[in-house]
DNA sequence: CGATGTTAAGTGAGTCAGCACTCACCAAGG
DNA sequence: CCTTGGTGAGTGCTGACTCACTTAACATCG
């Protein structure tokens, strides 16, 4: 599977939307500016100049600064919740994982890597999140129920009779990778060893899994 | 332990300082609107209504917009993470718990407690982190300094000779608990129950310590 | 003890800078 | 020439901050 990094995103959706050049750096600055000192502290201006453009420029494809949000978040929301998801649902359950740990370690360190690559727009996302209160909630229903049904079901096949895997069963993983993931979300240059950090995961988290 | 809420905080340094009824209320309208709508979305005339007061009122204690945001971190980061972190250390130093787990379950469950108390708080100083970028860092850096070398001796004591506890031990820990913790900071009107998920938490975690 | 000065707390209309947004104009390609 | 993409000086409004004034609390003194 293709890692669907911010660059992938917003480079799919910038192709096949139909800007201009220019204007696709209008979007690349917005990031660049949005994910750094914030939406609502970065003004028209310094994104025309980033992005090397007039201001004009900035208002002929969007009409307004909020319009501009809502073109980084979509693909967010638009690709990586429903569409990716399939797809990368898709891919999972085709793979056909010969143990547990081999289908966890491709899914942990997978979803690591696509937040790792789009912690930019995941960043500003989390901004409008602690400022728009219920986003939070419809992000994380949608999530669930396009991740959920798809990929549990594959997992649950590996349970043991005694002891039969649930959604919870998995929850020590989504805190382990919050933990490695959230420092870099915070402060984005930070590095993070992908493979490493699963392999940390796994170790804490199998013999539990497998008992 | 008193736990310190942030109305404990808030109030213990309204307390402390000078300050009007009036300019007590400002300081809350300012919590409020800061944690609901963020602080560069909330005018000066937004808090003066709330707090009943003229924006007049508002400008006679505080210099400008943003003092009004460091006097309501300022708890935060002065009584948070050192003083109380002291004051909680030393409370639980003190008690001398039986057990691993039972150490284990005051810990978790007052510093869930206090995430809960303070997540308007907390939620404030999110926003910030997520423009400001290396105040995380010296947060977190603060925090494990004061924290650590005080807690974590204590719980290390009872490491089985075989199995030696770090502070990377924990690690699962943090992680459930943010698991638990993120979506009521996300969302502050969630409920949680405290005692159940320190159970759940334990459950999933002792196994490994002790193994 | 009223009268009077002094200070601090509070008011809200007014000011002014900064910023989102516009528009009249240009250039180039079909 | 018309369309599409681009320009940047200009505009109007919003919102942070001010200031001349009022009110209240309380010393100080004849």
């Amino acid at each position: 599977m293709q890692v669907n990094s911010v660059e992938t995103l917003l480079a799919n959706s910038l192709a096949q939307s139909a800007l201009s050049k220019k204007q696709q750096d209008v979007l690349k600055a917005c990031l660049t500016l949005f994910a750094e000192q914030g939406y609502d502290r970065t003004t028209t201006a310094d994104i025309a100049q980033l992005a090397g453009v007039s201001e004009g420029t900035v208002y002929k494809h969007f009409n307004n600064k909020r319009e501009i949000l809502d073109a980084l978040l979509e693909p967010l929301k638009a690709s990586v919740l429903p569409a990716v998801a399939d797809e990368f649902v898709a891919e999972t359950v085709n793979q056909h994982f010969a143990s547990l740990g081999a289908a966890l370690r491709f899914l942990i360190s997978d979803r690591m890597r696509f937040v790792l690559d789009n912690r930019l727009i995941i960043r500003v996302f989390l901004q409008e999140v602690l400022v728009n209160a219920d986003l939070f909630a419809s992000a994380l229903a949608m999530a669930k129920q396009r991740f959920v049904p798809a990929v549990l079901p594959m997992l649950v096949k590996f349970s043991q009779p005694q002891h039969p895997l649930t959604l919870e069963s998995f929850r020590p993983i989504f805190g382990l990778m919050l933990t490695y993931l959230l420092p870099v979300i915070l402060k984005p240059e930070l590095q993070l060893d992908v493979d490493q950090a699963t392999d940390q995961i796994l170790a804490k988290v199998m013999p539990a899994l497998e008992a």
